[in-house]
DNA sequence: GTTGATTGACTACATTTGTAATCGAAGCAG
DNA sequence: CTGCTTCGATTACAAATGTAGTCAATCAAC
């Protein structure tokens, strides 16, 4: 299953779940700019990550091709289980309420999410 | 507006704002029995939580009544939106999605959340 | 071939977090 | 009063995290 990643793992985790394989080097320039990384920096998340068991590592010459180890949709439904239940007692309906409230919805969003739970009724 | 609050932190501001004021004892008695954790351990949360500002301390005689500083919608509002922002690059329907596909979400949260936005709307 | 850039490995180190023990003051039981 | 109990304050300390530096090997370009 691999320990779960911080913060700052899961920014890379999420750059490989767009594309992978990719070069620490890759990485660094997605995510480094970004937060404000240097490569260094961006290496050590790579390497705790692969320890984790959350990254694999391809050899590929002297350098590596990494790619996520984990699936993005179990990690993200096992993540937002989590966050749900710890600020929410597991109620997903509060939780877009106050998104909602903070004008964090968009009309799009809306329509979106009515769709899917239309589709998830039948 | 004070700094975030640790997961664990989050527990007892969570205990406060279903209830406050409380003291460490009671709060102790709230969470620490659930999570494990010891007087001692409770008190060490209060502790920060009331450095970081997210907690005030009423003197009571020797010992003190707390309450939540920091306001429950807006802190839950602010937690939600980081986290969608780091899973979800800030679009809701996606995670709302993942948590259905897990089957996280049980019927009554549907209709709720249907209800939810019929209100939002109008 | 020698030099300069690149790369992973290893090391570093402060801060935050989780988890608690200890200690001195203050209140309570008798 | 006198000893237990209860508080908050202080201190402890390991693990996780954020953020990097250093170093040796290697590759590429002259």
């Amino acid at each position: 299953m691999a320990e779960r990643a911080s913060e700052s793992e899961m920014q890379v985790l999420n750059a490989l779940w767009d594309e992978a394989p990719l070069t620490a080097t890759d990485l660094a320039r997605r995510i480094g700019k970004a937060n404000g990384w240097t490569l260094a920096t961006v290496k050590t998340l790579i390497a705790r990550l692969v320890q984790k068991g959350a990254v694999t590592a391809e050899a590929d010459g002297r350098r590596y091709l990494y790619r996520p180890a984990v699936d993005r949709a179990e990690a993200m439904g096992e993540e937002s289980q989590r966050f749900v239940d710890r600020l929410f007692g597991g109620r997903v309906s509060p939780m877009i309420a106050h998104l909602a409230e903070r004008e964090a919805l968009t009309d799009a969003d809306i329509e979106e999410i009515e769709a899917l739970l239309r589709r998830l009724k039948s």
